[in-house]
DNA sequence: TGGTCTTTTCAAGATCTTCTGAGCGAGACT
DNA sequence: AGTCTCGCTCAGAAGATCTTGAAAAGACCA
């Protein structure tokens, strides 16, 4: 099973995060401080490291750099704030290490941590492509395609798609939605889910059969129309 | 798989250029002293050295020669500081070897790595083209082709359309290309890479079909017009 | 040193995305 | 039938981002 140690100094999210990627069948760990992420790096092994940059005792960058000084080789996602992208971070998405500004939403942190297993994971079969039935997402092109036409989506139309295709088969509700691919401090109500649901249905399943399905009172679920 | 031995007494600096360079495939080891170096090259057996010119114990050069006393031919490339004159390093280059200014960009480093190898190991058969639909990229002679007109690049130009190209066909962020074709310790904002989009452009894309497409709020991408 | 080419910053206007709120229709319940 | 709830869609405002031109700053070369 791929370990994944999450270090952040806010207890919250580390959970948040860690809770997440648990349900993704991902095994975790969990540190507050730079210097139990630099012990735990060894300890537990981890396949990926989630780190904040900015923790209370040491820089991410810094713990980064003693972790590969054990001549670990092990990959980072950064978790950075948004206004530190000028100048703290440079370099950052060098390599098979990629970042995510916070606020992030859990659906595009984990596509990034999944990018970035697959880039370092050879070995991995996963390629940057899910399908379901005549529906195509290319994950590194951000391009769609729906019976061999291409459809053009935004970035949120695209992440809730992504969100809804991983999850084939299964009923998301709305919380869920809004939960995964909003980012985590949206303040907003579900009605913007809807929105965006109406928006892919229009894009998406422009012609039949339908794939976007409503489960009332429950929630949205990508499948092929039962034939009832 | 081609290993590659860096040798820089600033750990920062290796380290981005080993992360770097392992993303590209390669396989390396790090040094931070001459003798470490010299040490390695012998236990680690690379197929070519990336070697500061400037290290605490003895110089690079010094460090070269001690190399190749024994009996090793393996290229260098060194990298120097921008004042190193050219009597200083102008007899490094000798043989395979090539040379890159401190401050550099690693899509710069990575190029002339990668031209070394190719001159050296002639088994390669990577040549030193890079086409992508009526586009021809010749690396080493500089020179950009577009749809058998050629086109007159600017470096920073070249260097933004040599990362474009390589990575054709996935949307790439303004940050990973600031990243990646700036020099590592550029402190300035993106905007500067919306600049050289539009430049490029006007030069590459002055005749239809436009091959740089613009994925909003994402990056930007090499690829051919989607048909709708 | 002066002239030329390159790089970078800045700002206006155009464009695109996101989110909210209201209207509408379907079905359930009284 | 009336009323209620729920979900779908649309229009538009607010906001963010992108493009391009112009000009300043810097590098390069004779």
């Amino acid at each position: 099973m791929i370990r994944i140690l999450v270090v952040d100094d806010e207890p919250y999210l580390a959970d948040l995060v860690a809770t997440a990627l648990r349900y993704e069948g991902f095994e975790t760990a969990i540190a507050g401080t730079g210097a139990a992420a630099v012990s735990l790096a060894e300890t537990f092994g981890p396949d990926l490291i989630v780190l904040d940059v900015m923790l209370p005792d040491v820089l991410g960058t810094e713990v980064c750099h003693r972790i590969r000084a054990t001549g670990s080789e092990v990959p980072v996602v950064f978790l950075t704030a948004l206004d530190a992208t000028e100048d703290k971070i440079g370099g950052l998405t060098v390599g098979g290490d990629d970042y995510v500004t916070k606020p992030f939403s859990l659906e595009e942190l984990i596509a990034r941590i999944r990018a970035v297993l697959r880039r370092t994971q050879r070995a991995s079969t996963e390629s940057g492509r899910v399908t379901f039935a005549d529906l195509v997402i290319e994950e590194d092109a951000y391009e769609v395609w729906r019976g061999g036409r291409r459809v053009d989506l935004t970035p949120t139309e695209f992440k809730l798609l992504r969100f809804l295709a991983a999850n084939a088969g299964k009923v998301v509700s709305k919380r869920q939605i809004l939960d995964y691919v909003w980012e985590y401090d949206f303040g907003g109500n579900d009605g913007v889910v809807q929105t965006y649901i109406s928006y892919l249905r229009r894009k998406v399943d422009a012609f039949p059969p339908p794939l976007i399905h409503t489960v009332p009172r429950v929630g949205y679920v990508l499948r092929l129309p039962r034939e009832d």
